[in-house]
DNA sequence: AATATTAGTATCGAATCGAAACTAAATTAA
DNA sequence: TTAATTTAGTTTCGATTCGATACTAATATT
């Protein structure tokens, strides 16, 4: 099927490239993966566990890619003030920067730009479909931003509400990735 | 930005997809992978040297990916008639019938088959124009089939030639994918 | 108060990966 | 025709990923 084939081609050459981007920082792929998640992650899925169900790995094994990023300083533990089994793991100011370098690499960037106005919307459109259906089918945590949630409750100008977790949000805290999201529709 | 997190997901899902699937057939994604490749690969390309090209990986890499292809007896390898140097990996009966198990994967497709034909043709299209362009950008080989190839030329009925290789071409051999492909444009 | 669940860590062995050094065949240059 | 270079492929090494398993500690449930 052509679609496979695409989307294969297409990982391997973000593979290839994380690869190569990551070696400027003695970063493996899947450690500047979870940086960049962890980057875009709200408060509820900026843990370990949000990065193990993101990545769809195991836990033992995500808990040793955050102990190297840790480690080079691009991460930093952050104890949860009411759940004290929880840490969160902020990125910081050297993980900002080496993001804002890399993050999304030349690449895609590129090619995004070399496309028309009309095929970016198109492409958007039908990639989030395809993603959506996957992850339906997958069973996989979805990952959306407040905007796109059934438990976000619009309570007045740039405040929101979350009725999963009965916490007020901010405008910024709905832009973000939450392992929570469950779609509207 | 929006593709690049799509994309990324969309090659996370993959991933962790294939890893599933690979464990019923005791095969590594990687490995799984690389056999998928070669199943569509032309005489040109189903070497160590096209694996390495598609993979975007070393060739050391490659040829312990394909020695426990081969140890698993899923392809068999095959030296080239007239090159000493050159080594042919057909995929055995037992790997095609494993492909044909497990590639494409069950959630592509349902996903696809979830699309109406219309957005399928957008999706396809969007797809190929942002490959080409981040392939052409990247260096990477484009590995196409001939018919979009510019060294490609119809000489009969079901009869091609291709320019670089000056060789003959059956219909069969045009629909492979070449690792000298170049976008004929 | 006892049990179960959840968040996270530590250790092990199998596998990926790049780097580097190697063999052998083919191509190019002298 | 011989010597140097390039190309296809293998082997070995050490760092890293990964899953499986067993573990600690905090919270939830009964």
């Amino acid at each position: 099927m052509l679609l496979h084939e695409y989307i294969e081609r297409i990982s391997r050459l973000l593979d290839s490239e994380a690869r190569l981007i990551g070696s400027d920082y003695n970063l493996q792929p899947i450690q500047l993966n979870a940086l960049n998640f962890l980057n875009r992650a709200n408060r509820y899925s900026n843990t370990l566990q949000g990065v193990t169900a993101y990545l769809g790995l195991t836990k033992g094994t995500v808990s040793q890619t955050l102990a190297t990023l840790e480690a080079k300083g691009f991460i930093k533990k952050i104890p949860d003030k009411n759940d004290g089994r929880v840490v969160h793991l902020n990125v910081t100011r050297a993980g900002q920067k080496l993001l804002s370098k890399a993050m999304p690499s030349a690449t895609v960037q590129s090619a995004w730009e070399g496309l028309e106005d009309k095929e970016q919307k198109q492409l958007i459109e039908s990639l989030k479909q395809l993603l959506t259906t996957m992850q339906k089918i997958n069973g996989m945590n979805g990952f959306g931003v407040c905007g796109t949630c059934r438990y976000n409750q619009k309570i007045g100008e740039k405040k929101f509400f979350c009725e999963l977790t009965q916490e007020n949000l901010s405008q910024k805290d709905t832009e973000l990735l939450c392992r929570e999201h469950q779609l509207a529709c």
